[in-house]
DNA sequence: CTTAATGCAAAATCTTTGCATGAAC
DNA sequence: GTTCATGCAAAGATTTTGCATTAAG
């Protein structure tokens, strides 16, 4: 506690660009993807420079990270509304946010029932949009 | 398809094993600590061997798979009637099973209004549970 | 000037794969 | 006898850390 009201790190180009880059991204993102994509714009930055601002985004809530089938972690800029949940194409990896003012509920609900504290959740949701569906190129069985 | 029902593969006294230790676990596990226990119960049974299993285990469902905080894969022997969520305390480790039916069928709205198709959901649960929570002995920040 | 961020390379993890041996059918 | 499972060691992948350099306050 210095003093600063909130977000209590140093400005710096690397993490600026880091975070533009990922707020011009449509969808989720690695913390790789968007290396590779900072690099490709001209942009000079470490990938473990990337890996951390992703971490600090993500504390401090900034950005929302899900988990891809692999594991690894995909970040997406925050909407600026809060929590958020959403609906990944497991063929193009369009995302889409989906309403889940239910979920949070229900997770509120499960919390005051079961009596544990500080229950978070994370849900990931995943399939195939109608696009894909339509005009199934591939014959992947599992990926 | 060469004539059996399901489940097609090879019985071995290794795959029982691990099935065994699995559903002898109380909460999630991770491959790991379920070869490192099997390893201090006098089963020899290598590593691989372990993911191998706990892989085919899950195709066919007979485990849940959730991931922890790391990403760390965990399995649970799925009770026999289906589908299933956890809460799962982050001090202890306790996993709850909880009702979610309601979160299913949210999950089946959310694919007919998307217009998604074999739409899939992950839904993890954490928290601190009331026993914890009341006996706060450790300190820790995060781990 | 002091403190913190950067970036390279190396480390640490979890997980998968190649290949020879042994078990199951 | 053929086919599949096992297990060791090595590879693969993502993410983190050590440390000197450089930029920010």
């Amino acid at each position: 506690m210095h003093g600063t009201t909130l977000g209590e790190w140093r400005p710096t180009p690397q993490r600026a660009a880091v975070l533009q880059a990922l707020t011009a991204c449509d969808g989720f993102t690695s913390a790789q993807t968007l290396h590779a994509a900072l690099t490709a714009d001209g942009v000079v930055v470490g990938l473990t420079t990337v890996y951390r601002t992703l971490r600090l985004l993500e504390a401090s809530g900034q950005v929302d990270m899900v988990r891809d089938s692999d594991g690894e972690r995909l970040y997406r800029h925050r909407p600026a509304d809060g929590h958020r949940h959403y609906l990944l194409c497991r063929r193009c990896g369009l995302s889409l946010a989906v309403d889940s003012e239910e979920v949070e509920r229900w997770a509120v609900e499960v919390a005051r029932v079961t009596g544990f504290h500080d229950v978070d959740h994370t849900l990931e949701l995943t399939g195939v949009c109608d696009n894909c569906h339509a005009g199934r190129d591939g014959g992947r069985t599992d990926a």
